[in-house]
DNA sequence: GTTAGCATAGACAGAGTTGTCTGAAAGGGT
DNA sequence: ACCCTTTCAGACAACTCTGTCTATGCTAAC
């Protein structure tokens, strides 16, 4: 039951072995990430990930300690690269807004990929008791997420970021759910014209919002922002 | 493996027993409510769920044929009960504004629940493999939260009650997610006040919305609905 | 060339799972 | 009083699951 110690790694090393294939723990991550992200952590057992891996079960134990440990794993390294492809999809957009809701459009193209099945986090989350270390992860990615909604919003101007961020979370996870449940990859499109109307209903900051030395162009940020309301509500973004 | 044909009880008739004690198979589906829900459906098995009823393991499946049929009358009885518990909520509230806006307030109120544990069917969904009958019941009870949204929109009359209904039901999933996931209870309340923003934003039908007769109303409604504007926003509904 | 370290294949234990089957008790209807 | 349906109690089979352990390799450094 209790994992003893586990053999903790260098961690910061990928370890890329000898150069010809990857190594037990790349491997190990990369059939978790395919068979737990697909079937459920429950549902997975063991064997089968140590076979999709060509991995000796001792080699899962000695690096990853339980499956608990390899599910953190997974959990942690699907965190990372969610981020990264949010980060990534949002360099094409120039202006904050457009980044904010940029957000959205990324959601909607991973909604499309064949190999989308909801959110890991959510999933996991499902499965495991709470309190676990699941919850862990699932906390740490959310925090992540929901910082760069408010990061963004903050940029923007508005008065109130942690607000907007909350109610634009609210839309993403939405998003998320509906297109699981009801197999409907456009909720992402319904969902960034939502956060469209959310973000310019919001009251905006009196002082200038990313340089604080120009503060003459607080008072028309609220016209201005209302402006290009057009631009979003008509914007097609996914395919819906 | 394969169940044989289920002895498909009346299916009307609840069956009280002799008056004493409820029957079994309502003992058992109140045992499948409590340990299912709160501990998910793959980490419980028959042998807690038939301890708990008090309830021999053949009566289980003679009643439902398998785990899987517990697992499906599990869920349809919560699509009931959940519905009815919004139902019955909206009774208080005269306008059908009101009443739209007061399922975010329900959804607030089960949020503070002591034993509340997220969706029933967004954890039976995210354990289940695609495709099975978990979904279906997932299906029907999303279709019917889904009509009675865009139901109220109509009467409401917004130009789109469909598109309303989309939006409002990702800000509905989007509170039940971060309940759960973040702990947080106060979400309803956050989608309550975006609720009520996009409500506003939404255009209203040309036509009167409830009595085609009165055509007369129609263009007044766009204004009217504004003008109520505030009292949605300043509204704190749960505890946020 | 030898040796240390790690990976592999697989057996094994112990617990848990669903579903079937036997046998008996209990209670109501005729 | 008899029957008949339902229910209870539990043994049992046939899996699957995690985690440990043994024994045999392969590889790289010295």
């Amino acid at each position: 039951m209790v994992p003893r110690t586990v053999p903790q790694p260098p961690a910061d090393a990928p370890k890329a072995s000898h150069g010809s294939r990857p190594s037990a723990r790349d491997r190990l991550l990369a059939a978790a990430n395919e068979l737990f992200y697909a079937e459920g952590v429950h549902s997975v057992g063991i064997d089968r990930i140590i076979e999709h891996a060509g991995v000796a079960k001792a080699s899962l134990y000695n690096t990853f300690g339980s499956k608990d440990g390899l599910v953190r794993a997974y959990l942690n390294s699907r965190s990372d690269r969610s981020m990264d492809r949010i980060a990534r999809a949002l360099t094409r957009f120039r202006n904050p807004r457009e980044r904010l809701l940029g957000i959205f459009d990324a959601q909607g193209e991973l909604f499309t990929s064949p190999d989308y099945n909801g959110c890991a986090f959510i999933a996991a989350s499902a499965e495991a008791p709470r309190g676990s270390s699941v919850e862990e992860a699932s906390d740490a990615y959310r925090a992540r997420l929901r910082g760069l909604f408010a990061e963004l919003a903050a940029e923007i101007g508005v008065a109130d970021p942690q607000g907007l961020a909350r109610q634009l979370h609210l839309l993403y996870d939405g998003a998320t759910i509906t297109s699981r449940m009801d197999r409907d990859p456009t909720s992402a499109s319904v969902a960034r014209e939502a956060a469209a109307i959310l973000l310019n209903a919001a009251p905006m900051a009196p002082s200038a919002p990313a340089a604080p030395d120009a503060r003459d162009t607080g008072a028309a940020a609220n016209v201005a922002n209302h402006a290009i309301d057009d631009d979003s509500r008509v914007r097609p973004a996914v395919g819906g």
